[in-house]
DNA sequence: CCTTGACTCTCACGTTACGTTAGGGTTTAT
DNA sequence: ATAAACCCTAACGTAACGTGAGAGTCAAGG
């Protein structure tokens, strides 16, 4: 029924000292202990411990661990599909590194020199709050509000959530492109439309009409025209017309 | 030409900090200084920064990434496959890591608690040389001198890869049985074809003949077996099919 | 010319997530 | 009953930076 310490530690494949460690910062105590004091650890622990490693292997601290699961809001179906969406986001990353290697591979062999920009472009993450300042002239102070009103109260697995979900849609408009398939495919509208969903649901009311209005700033507005661009040349163009023919769909 | 720290710091998405400690401790050090001592990045140190970065994100330490680029050996072409392969098979953990998601995600729905075992499966990385000691009682001792001749002489990061190119083979079978593609069909000798391959490149020339012979092992030797069916039901039985029905074909 | 703000430098201590002895009880198997 | 294999707490070590502190440098503007 209970399990000690090294049985935990060889179930889950971690160390002993870790089980220790996560004890003392009061991370997962185990519900109970024998009268010599050895730490024993009941399935409620162990399903604790699960979302712990599944929230380390996220990139999380121990200590936003903790906040999370700690949480009495905490509602666990949603916080492990939200994790699903970040392994997702993580896999969509990991694909755009490959094909970051398969270029420098290529510029290997070819024995030309790599591009600094774009040598660079796969680490790092986009944040779009970083352009607040810049987006905030061109939208309808309305949108900018609504959106400011809801991350602010994200938490920081959401707000990755989020920035996993968006990597995810980026990537796969990149993908249809490299593919050769036309902007304005079933398919690629298929994506545009997710694209536009996804920003309704983590950041303000999309229609398709603001839709497009971003899609016009994705091709006019540099700092935005730069991000996709880096990803792919062509893509931020490539976005846009995906989008006006999903919202054209859509509207007639 | 040359960039300044905060101009890197930018462009590579790192902080300034993080630049000045690579230097510190001799992993980057930019390859000239301004007269007031200001450290000036040139296009060689970017490209090493560039491996650096790759490297980490593939959790090497810092010190075996001296280690690698400083080696005169270092084969730059070679390091970007198996970089690759690393990569790949980060990718292939990451959806084992989905799929085990997905079932937390049904035990929570349907109320039901989660086996412990299978809870943590997908955590934790599968070491071959931990097996062998109860491997050397069955293999013939000639395979298991050359296995462990040539993986003496692989570095880390040679090491890293050929697990997750094993990952990613297991994981191919796995996704090809709940696919439920039969176990002789092409596709699924492929796999099998590329598991013989797998293991020749890294272990030990691997014949039709002893690949069949590991194909029995799968399934009679307990560990061997519980390594295979803890990633899937069924999975050992399935690929000892494969790999047989692998043999057959190209040895008719 | 000189000031101001944005950078740069070199210490140097702080932090996270453990690893690693050290010293000392406990349980189990022979 | 005695060794081997576990368990405990306590405490210092380490990796990869973060975070100031104190001081020099550089470009733009009044």
């Amino acid at each position: 029924m209970a399990h000690t310490v090294s049985e935990v530690a060889r179930l889950a494949g971690v160390s002993v000292r870790t089980l220790h460690h996560y004890d003392d910062v009061g991370l997962l105590s185990p519900s109970s202990r024998s009268e010599s004091g050895y730490r024993l650890y009941h399935h409620t622990d162990l399903e604790r411990l699960h979302e712990v490693l599944f929230l380390r292997e996220l990139g999380f601290a121990l200590d936003e661990i903790r906040h999370v699961l700690d949480d009495p809001g905490h509602d666990r179906l949603a916080s492990l599909r939200d994790q699903r969406t970040m392994i997702n986001g993580k896999i969509a990353h990991l694909r755009r590194l490959v094909v970051s290697l398969d270029a420098a591979i290529n510029a290997h062999e070819e024995g030309i020199p790599m591009n600094e920009d774009e040598m660079f472009e796969v680490f790092g993450d986009f944040d779009p709050r970083e352009y607040e300042a810049e987006v905030e002239e061109r939208w309808s102070g309305e949108l900018l509000d609504e959106s400011r009103r809801r991350t602010s109260s994200y938490t920081k697995q959401q707000w990755k959530a989020a920035m996993a979900e968006s990597e995810a849609v980026t990537n796969d408009f990149a993908a249809a492109k490299r593919a050769g398939d036309a902007a304005d495919s079933e398919a690629v509208m298929a994506i545009a439309e997710r694209h536009r969903l996804q920003i309704d649901r983590w950041f303000y009311p999309c229609s398709y009409e603001i839709h497009t209005g971003l899609a016009e700033m994705y091709v006019t507005d540099a700092r935005f025209t730069a991000h996709y661009e880096q990803s792919e040349a062509g893509l931020a163009a490539y976005i846009h017309d995906a989008i006006k023919a999903n919202a054209a769909r859509a509207g007639g």
